[in-house]
DNA sequence: CGCGACGTTGATTTGCCTCAACGATTGTGG
DNA sequence: CCACAATCGTTGAGGCAAATCAACGTCGCG
């Protein structure tokens, strides 16, 4: 039923037999065009997000009217806000498309008797949680550490393909600067 | 055995009949004094430090040879490298006590068998790790979002008894700026 | 075609760092 | 118990990375 998903479950944890028609009666699959929004600022979020096919952002609007980016999902990556979605408050993020994007929900209404029904899957979320976990904490550290033009440049090297795929100055508000400050680091690439 | 570890699972889950034993069997506790290193850069990080009384600290040295902390924990936080716990290569971070340290360990090598006596446990570590990933991206987007003077007067709001507990220059490393910048702050405020 | 979104470039400003010197406090060995 | 060193915080001068503001070029799309 979910190729992609099941395949990236067994990554991290076992599934017994039978466990694709489980999953099959809890996930839905969504199709959303480029622009739309899987969560607005101000509604509770209510669901999880697997992307098969496509890219989308959570982002938020900062006190000066500027969108702040904060997480990228590309194939195979989970996009929320666990925030919202497990304190069932609304979110200060939104969650959109910038590609026609295909993806597995997890509704929050069903998760718990999702987890019931196929323990392995608490196993699994605690897992890439913690991996996340990790991730974030480095990024802290590596914004500390290092310039705006090092932090593209990292960032380039680590995901060239996705570079390409989003437009720059999405870009450059993930790394944490502005976009003109962008283009005269790739004018002196160039250059 | 261990009432503040039981007390804080029982926030998120419920414990079975006799969990406390299991626990027990699976649990230490570990004693250290300031200054005592839990994990050092460099080795494999081998257990998950649940903090009972006292204060630890993760850090990085930067190449110019500066600390950079990246996690505080007091009372009732757990403090570990996820990602070297779960890959078992060498971590870059060392997580030492700030003050004399009181800790319940749950060894790397006990804990599968731990969370198949007591799967419960599972659905603990991804709620808690599920909370601090949305809590590590949120740091990020206040960081991009705030000034330095300002990430410091959050701070100290939200956690006055904190700042009083850790010297200035880990909190300047901390929220990312110099010990300099933290006093002409405080200078600011004070003048 | 014309408008809005996106990227570029330059001039100016600013938040914070670096370096250096100097008190205050702590702790440690003689 | 004191002397001295090490650690920690403060203050000031100068410098740099990146923001801000503004103007302009280009492309895609309704």
């Amino acid at each position: 039923m979910f190729p992609e998903l099941t395949a990236h479950i067994r990554k991290f944890t076992s599934l017994p037999e039978g466990a694709e028609a489980i999953l099959a009666d809890y996930l839905e699959v969504r199709t959303c065009r480029k622009k739309d929004f899987l969560l607005k600022a101000g509604q509770v979020c209510n669901g999880n997000y697997f992307i098969i096919k496509g890219c989308c952002r959570s982002f938020m609007i900062t006190e000066k009217d500027t969108e702040l980016i904060n997480h990228f999902a590309i194939e195979y990556w989970w996009i929320t806000d666990y925030f919202s979605l497990e304190s069932q408050r609304p979110s200060e993020y939104s969650i959109q498309a910038i590609e026609d994007t295909e993806c597995v929900v997890l509704y929050r209404n069903c998760q718990d008797a999702l987890f019931e029904k196929l323990p392995e899957l608490e196993r699994y979320f605690r897992i890439i949680s913690q991996k996340a976990l990790a991730a974030a904490l480095q990024r802290v550290t590596y914004i500390f550490m290092h310039s705006g033009e090092e932090r593209y440049e990292h960032f380039r090297q680590s995901f060239p393909e996705f570079v390409q795929r989003v437009p720059q100055y999405m870009l450059a508000s993930y790394l944490g600067f502005t976009p003109e400050f962008l283009s005269k680091i790739r004018a002196k690439r160039n250059g």
